[in-house]
DNA sequence: TCATTCAATGAACACGTGTTCATTGATTTG
DNA sequence: CAAATCAATGAACACGTGTTCATTGAATGA
């Protein structure tokens, strides 16, 4: 009787002086079980017997019980955490990949820390905080993370995968957007309006991704060249984004002018950003598309779409290669030593006024 | 000899087994101190011996130690991560918000837990996700979270703070842009290039920043009205974005003909998105600006200084925002019951070419 | 010289969970 | 009916850290 009396003060102060805290404890007293079962009913790993699962359910919805995340981690080596690493978000086209990435790791039952990068020791420093909180998984969509950094990921058995971004690691692995599709879909569309005079558009400084682009468009007109008599021109913005464009359009222009270049009628960028911004420039200067040129952009971003630029453009489909992503992190979680998996995601050609669709 | 090999060995064994972790322990065994001096060391907490706190500094990076945050914040009760709620980041003003959330986030030593809610039920699913890593602060830029939830945070001593969003609820601070102070500016610029027939553009269904600027923008031109006989009509899109604005541009110009409505020419728009649409929509029934009405939006996002926009608009300090945010999660974390703090953030008008600066 | 103060240190506890291991009781099999 | 299997359960340990408390030794004051 002064026992339980007792241990009911006890419970009283508790839930009074820091009722933030309820622990499973609390509900195992609740239930009249032991702790034990309370894990086994939120776990389903041990085995429970009907009756007391609902006991425990009961007892811990009346009590408002919640796991501790931090401790449910320190015990299983692992957090529900999935690390993020992006940069210039300012760029639409980053900012969906996030979206599409945030909805499929939360439908996967994962958190996402996600950092921003602006430079290489940033860079750094939030991979080890990464490692600090034994995330599932790291997925990079910008920046070069150093080759001892990542192997020392891997070998925490933290796995890591690269969106558009290829690092050539064992054990890391990779979601691209098919780029030889694009540069395929692209040049058919151009050769089917009749481009001859082919231009490639890219920022000087760019990511692998736009690297990878140029290269493997170059190939494949440098392939078709004997049949079609083609050109193919690099035209270089020496600033990112849209200015960058809008700069390389105005430079293109001068030299047209100067006769320094010849005159191109199908235009190839890297991102849908300087493609928009090439195009503004070529405005300013008088040029119109499609009248005077093609111009075909790669990422779908919304802006593309608007009325004032409907810029023809390859899409790259951001909701698949998240969820290749996510589930590369799973694939290698379950099993550290499998093959380096590389995903290619088909693009899509949407024809849009800036090259219209042939009939 | 046998026990000190057979200590080697065990030490051995366990940097071969599980290399991954390397504890608090094996430094001070490195070190040849005890556990806690290490610790002491890490958190400059209690006090501690510089020659002592040299030797744990050494053999910890020689061991490549890093403290794990989920033991850390078990412990403290407390993680040093704050939870981020976003929607629509396709909306490149809040996903500029973001950025610059996660700039300040990084920069004061946090990490931020980023979720993207679609519905209502998300949110609170989100929100208690939040609380069981136990934040440290929660940032609210989207959504409406239910009474309720936000005072279980609060029963659990986690600060909320609000972007662009009032919660009426005692102990959660708010951080806005000065919507007075934008209408003001809109409203002289409109004033100043001659317009009195206004029109205020939003979403039916917009966000509570949305509704307050028109509510405090028709407060400021009904007090005007005596002096310079206005007029202010409401312009209202039945879709959110871009193709909103678009719609009620044709919505309005059908009305124009119909002669159910008189023309505006001056029209300011809840945001950027909105306005976007509105000129191309104008443009498309052959309307331009600034030659037949001015336009001004909100937000200053990068779409709106492009050249085929040139959007005059009223510009939010995402960083002063940010920094803002922090700072009352900061606050409040360290006495739970300051009082409730309404940060008002500047913002300033940005001429462009769709209302151009008088001279 | 002795009493006092105080910085520095290590042992021990707490944080809240998952999981192993032995035990128990019921059910099935021969 | 006896033996064997098996699901269900609770006690105990582990995860890695921060922090309190008592102890120690040196430095200071009278």
């Amino acid at each position: 009787m002064f026992e339980g009396k007792k241990g009911t003060m006890n419970k009283q102060s508790k839930t009074f002086t820091n009722r933030q805290t309820v622990t499973a404890q609390d509900v195992a007293d609740k239930a009249g079980v032991s702790r034990a079962s309370v894990s086994r009913t939120f776990t389903s790993n041990g085995s429970i017997a009907p009756e007391t699962r609902e006991k425990v359910m009961r007892a811990a919805s009346e009590l408002g019980y919640q796991v501790n995340f931090l401790a449910q981690g320190l015990n299983r080596k692992r957090s529900q955490l999935i690390g993020v690493v992006v940069a210039r978000l300012s760029d639409p086209f980053r900012s969906s990949l996030l979206e599409s990435l945030l909805t499929e790791i939360h439908e996967k039952g994962y958190q996402a820390l996600v950092t921003e990068v602006k430079n290489q020791e940033q860079l750094e420093e939030t991979i080890r905080q990464f490692t600090q909180y034994r995330v599932s998984g790291v997925v990079v969509t910008s920046g070069q993370p150093p080759t001892e950094l990542v192997s020392e990921c891997v070998q925490h058995n933290i796995p890591v995968v690269g969106i558009n971004r290829h690092m050539d690691l064992p054990y890391v692995d990779f979601v691209c957007s098919d780029n030889k599709m694009g540069a395929e879909l692209a040049l058919a569309q151009l050769l089917q309006s009749k481009c001859r005079a082919l231009g490639w558009l890219n920022y000087k400084g760019s990511t692998w991704a736009g690297v990878n682009r140029g290269k493997t468009y170059r190939r494949l007109v440098e392939s078709k060249q004997p049949e079609f008599g083609l050109t193919l021109s690099d035209l270089t913005a020496f600033e990112d984004g849209y200015e960058g464009g809008r700069a390389a359009a105005h430079d293109y222009c001068l030299s047209l002018k100067t006769g320094s270049v010849s005159k191109l009628d199908g235009i190839f960028c890297a991102n849908a950003q300087l493609a928009c911004g090439f195009l503004d420039g070529m405005r300013e200067c008088g040029f119109e598309a499609p009248k005077e040129f093609h111009l075909i952009g790669f990422d779908d971003t919304q802006i593309t779409a608007q009325y004032s630029y409907r810029l023809t453009t390859i899409r790259q489909n951001t909701s698949a290669m998240a969820s290749q992503a996510i589930a590369c992190l799973e694939a290698r979680g379950a099993d550290a030593n499998s093959a380096q998996r590389i995903e290619m995601i088909p693009v899509s050609l949407v024809c849009r006024h800036t090259s219209p669709m042939n009939d």
